[in-house]
DNA sequence: ACTATTTATCGTAATATTGCAATATAATAA
DNA sequence: TTATTATATTGCAATATTACGATAAATAGT
């Protein structure tokens, strides 16, 4: 079906999902170590730091921006990407939540 | 095309993103949670608990084993699967190095 | 051996994702 | 106005994912 059911998950666990499947992809990784290694906004030249045609790119930094983990503020003829510092807390919060394993006893 | 171009990326990227790709679906993050909530290992009842049909859980358990952060010991006729307490922390630092955002200065 | 139980695999339909060429859009520059 | 430049969108082909019915495989109990 290709069509993931939703509806029978909670809120916390949808949200969960969609954030990972953003980072589920080694170009929209790349994107973010790159936006983080220059420490600044990216102008451009996106493309030929991670090697994909431009409309690929877009549709990543796209997906990026769903979840709000970047930000994009129209500059003249280019477009700024920058890290949303705030969400990416957010983010970094929910993740180690979730892995949080220190109450958790084996059994096995 | 629906195929990464994987050969672009370094070891770190593509093994960042295919972690993140398993823990991008809800009912996989629902089986994690429902493993640490019992503290133990779960064999049966997974089915009923999560919602789905026998043969979709069956796939998602397989994803999850494929980053090892579940393992699944042969108990008769059943399968406990268990929370790998080991790679689980693997998992945990790498998501957690490559959230690391306190080097990180905003230009905007 | 037969049956019941549990989990895996196969096959398949529906939908999603990835990637790019072509094109559109939007802002600046000449 | 007409380029030029930068990014987005559209359309499409190839592949991947999700879900499940049907079936297989493997073990336990009778």
């Amino acid at each position: 079906m290709g069509l993931t059911k939703s509806e029978i998950f909670t809120e916390e666990q949808n949200n969960l999902a969609a954030i990972a499947k953003v980072l589920g992809h080694p170009a929209r990784i790349a994107i973010l170590q790159h936006l983080m290694k220059i420490q600044s906004c990216i102008c451009g030249d996106l493309v030929n730091v991670i090697g994909l045609a431009q409309p690929t790119i877009s549709q990543h930094l796209k997906e990026l921006k769903k979840i709000n983990i970047i930000q994009g503020d129209i500059e003249g003829t280019s477009v700024c990407y920058c890290i949303n510092k705030e969400e990416w807390k957010n983010i970094q919060h929910s993740l180690t939540a979730f892995l949080d394993l220190s109450v958790y006893k084996n059994c096995c």
